[in-house]
DNA sequence: TCTACACCCTGTAGTAACTATAGGGTCAAG
DNA sequence: CTTGACCCTATAGTTACTACAGGGTGTAGA
């Protein structure tokens, strides 16, 4: 299959997936005798698994390492729960600050009475005695 | 006060501050003779305005529309408080992906069972019918 | 046959918000 | 007078793409 044929099968754009070519993600296909590159099966999956993969927030680097350990289907899956574990761990850390900054914006904005700026509470909470 | 000066007293790295400079948040300071750059209490009341905006997840976008507005004391708080209650949007939409994301993968690392590779379900969920 | 038009190609630059590095100059203390 | 901490500029690197610019290809309709 073509580029944009695989793309629109993976829901990803065709400049991505030539990205994930030169980043060496996804392995150079045979080319057509006018240079268009052509796909099988095997790349479908792949890009597959890598879509997936980045859906689940994992980065471009934790992808490499999940398609070299899923390579090597005798190996320990310890690897591979690792990587995750530690991903999940990151996204929890993630959801913490982000709820912690959510608390305090919510605060800060409960205190806007809609005045003119110079009375305004939120520029207040920025900019704490800068006034004169 | 010289740069590094005024940049542990915002804790921010110098390399920041000359970057917030450049890109026309900071307004740039006098020189000593030896080419230094010398900040005064104007600039450091900026800078932390700056760098609590950021602190709050402000976009450097949005940090430079709340400097504007705090500039102009008499305007209408409405425009500042516009801009805190979009960016609270953008920050519940972020916390609810990340928490469905969170849910996913918690799934995903559940069934792991500690085998080989070639039956993990981390890898499975990844790349589904995808083994010959 | 000509000509649109959708699709493909390469290569480069842009995005956000810094961070890091190279290759230099300045200043105070010992 | 030299060591070390600090300062300067300019450029490139980070993440994960996205968006051109400037071209070639393949096919369907007039």
């Amino acid at each position: 299959m073509k580029i944009g044929e695989l793309a629109s099968a993976t829901a990803t754009k065709v400049e991505t997936v030539r990205f994930y070519e030169k980043i060496g993600l996804l392995a150079p296909p045979a080319r057509t005798s006018a240079n268009y590159r052509t796909y099988g099966n095997d790349h479908l999956a792949r890009l597959s698994f890598i879509r997936r993969a980045r859906d689940l927030g994992f980065t471009l680097e934790a992808v490499r390492e999940l398609l070299a350990l899923s390579d090597d289907t005798s190996q320990s899956c310890a690897a591979v729960d690792g990587i995750a574990r530690l991903h999940l761990t990151e996204v929890d850390r993630k959801i913490s600050d982000l709820t912690a900054l959510r608390s305090e914006l919510d605060r800060v904005l409960g205190a806007c009475r809609q005045g003119t700026v110079g009375d305004c509470k939120i520029i207040e909470t920025l900019a704490p005695r800068q006034n004169s």
